[in-house]
DNA sequence: AATGTACTTTACCATTTGGTTAACTAGCTA
DNA sequence: TAGCTAGTTAACCAAATGGTAAAGTACATT
């Protein structure tokens, strides 16, 4: 319903998928074809297809073209992206302690 | 078509939505009611509880429950996941030289 | 008991997503 | 030119997603 989602929103998109984060691993090795990024998948190539797409549109990699082959490369620049978004928790995760109890006695008292 | 999707993806899923992401910001400073959480938004209530249930059962929050509220509290656990997953491509976004260029050349030196 | 508050559940809808097969394009090779 | 290799595009489909309005639930207040 949103018609151009934010950058975020594209490269979280892209990674809730396990063949695309595959991909992406295979990618940070270093360039890859088509044909051999599909080959550990039992998926057509259609869909592989549009995986890269999918990928390509939030960023994370980078096509190019030499005679049939149009291989891809990773472009890691969203990922450094989500990892300055995630920061901003990294005290939630370290922390821990529980707040909830101490917030239902709260708004208890404070009677809606 | 995935039956049961793993974890990372269910937490990638559920951070790929602005108005999600929006509430565990609000949530990183501690506990909040639904009604409270809702405020900053222009959808309806049924909408905020289907986010809600998204991002619990992504394991991003808790659930409590005191007489007619059921507050909402952030378990970071998730995001501590994503950020050991996402150490793997730091060497990437820091490297950044551009190997396409040589690959093109390999893949044309070995003709198929 | 009746009303109000804070939600959730149900039923519905349009759009997006992830897959398919079939057809097409681009470039090399024989 | 014909055929092979590598890949994309088109047309289609089922399921998931993000929204709605209306009805239902749980508890508190009057």
């Amino acid at each position: 319903m949103q018609s151009e989602p934010d950058s975020l929103s594209l490269t979280f998109a892209a990674l809730a998928d396990p063949t695309r984060r595959a991909m992406l691993a295979r990618l940070a090795q270093g360039p890859s074809t088509v044909k051999e990024l599909a080959k550990p998948f039992k998926i057509s190539m259609p869909a592989i297809s549009k995986h890269l797409k999918v990928l390509e549109h939030a960023g994370l990699i980078q096509r190019g073209r030499e005679a049939q082959w149009r291989p891809a490369q990773l472009q890691a620049a969203p990922l450094k992206d989500v990892a300055q978004w995630l920061e901003r928790y990294r005290k939630n995760w370290e922390e821990s302690f529980d707040r909830l109890e101490e917030y239902l006695h709260k708004i208890q008292k404070e009677k809606g």
